[in-house]
DNA sequence: TAATTAGTAGTAATCATTACTACTTATTAT
DNA sequence: ATAATAAGTAGTAATGATTACTACTAATTA
């Protein structure tokens, strides 16, 4: 994979961001700095990076993917109320992966744990949709 | 939600199933049954079922959305060499749930696990594709 | 048994994502 | 360095899973 400009800023993008962006997230930040940048380019990157395990994709149901600069550790929680997804730190699950490596014979190289609920904005109701719409 | 034969149709060719079908499985499933029933109508069946907590939609980055008769609980295994979905055992997860709700201030209702890797049969050097295409 | 209203078939529309094409730019071999 | 080469890009068209829409059908109810 050869260096471009626009691959790094993608990459600063995902990096510095808390809020596990979408690819039109993405793009809408990496628009500020390289304004002729294409939402294609956005897209055939995240996947790039994300198969060169740099970043991670998440899927979730009736929701588009959301990329995540995997540096530490963690699962994923969906709010069922607000839809917002937040981290919820965690780290049990390496017991979990050799048990099952043991016990099943296969091979687990990757994991995504997604849990779905109530967060504590909503339990309080402060929730705020965000403008996230739901198909 | 009332009573539909399409409706039920649906409901048990998910739960005969053991290779989480997608929508276009139960689709040519059911049409054997029900030669004039609509792709639409599974999709709209599908989702109501899964609102419903009948059944459970897996979401998957790269590939369309499964559906699981969730009648006992487990974890999901995806093959990254013939993408096939499989069921891992296990019931680990509740304790994770319960310290993870006190600490995190969060109310779990539902969780997916997902794990990637590779499987027996591909271990083995005995991998089918199943004709299932990566985009 | 008629009235109501959810459900259906069939088809059109949507929209996230990918594919394509001509052009640009990073890397390489002279 | 500089030309060759091949990966990357912008812009746009295409794809394809899923949803929306519409006129019709059938389950529930009063």
């Amino acid at each position: 994979m050869r260096y471009s400009k626009q691959r790094e800023a993608i990459l600063r993008v995902v990096n510095a961001s808390n809020v596990h962006p979408t690819a039109e997230m993405v793009y809408r930040e990496v628009k500020k700095e390289i304004p002729n940048i294409s939402l294609g380019t956005v897209y055939r990157n995240l996947n790039a990076l994300a198969d060169a395990s740099q970043i991670k994709r998440i899927s979730i149901p009736k929701d588009v993917d959301h990329f995540d600069h995997r540096h530490v550790e963690h699962y994923h929680f969906c709010c069922t109320k607000c839809h917002q997804l937040y981290d919820l730190p965690g780290s049990t699950i390496h017991q979990l992966i050799h048990r099952l490596e043991q016990e099943e014979s296969v091979r687990i190289t990757d994991y995504e744990v997604l849990f779905y609920g109530i967060c504590q904005k909503c339990q309080k109701g402060k929730e705020e949709n965000y403008g996230i719409k739901r198909k």
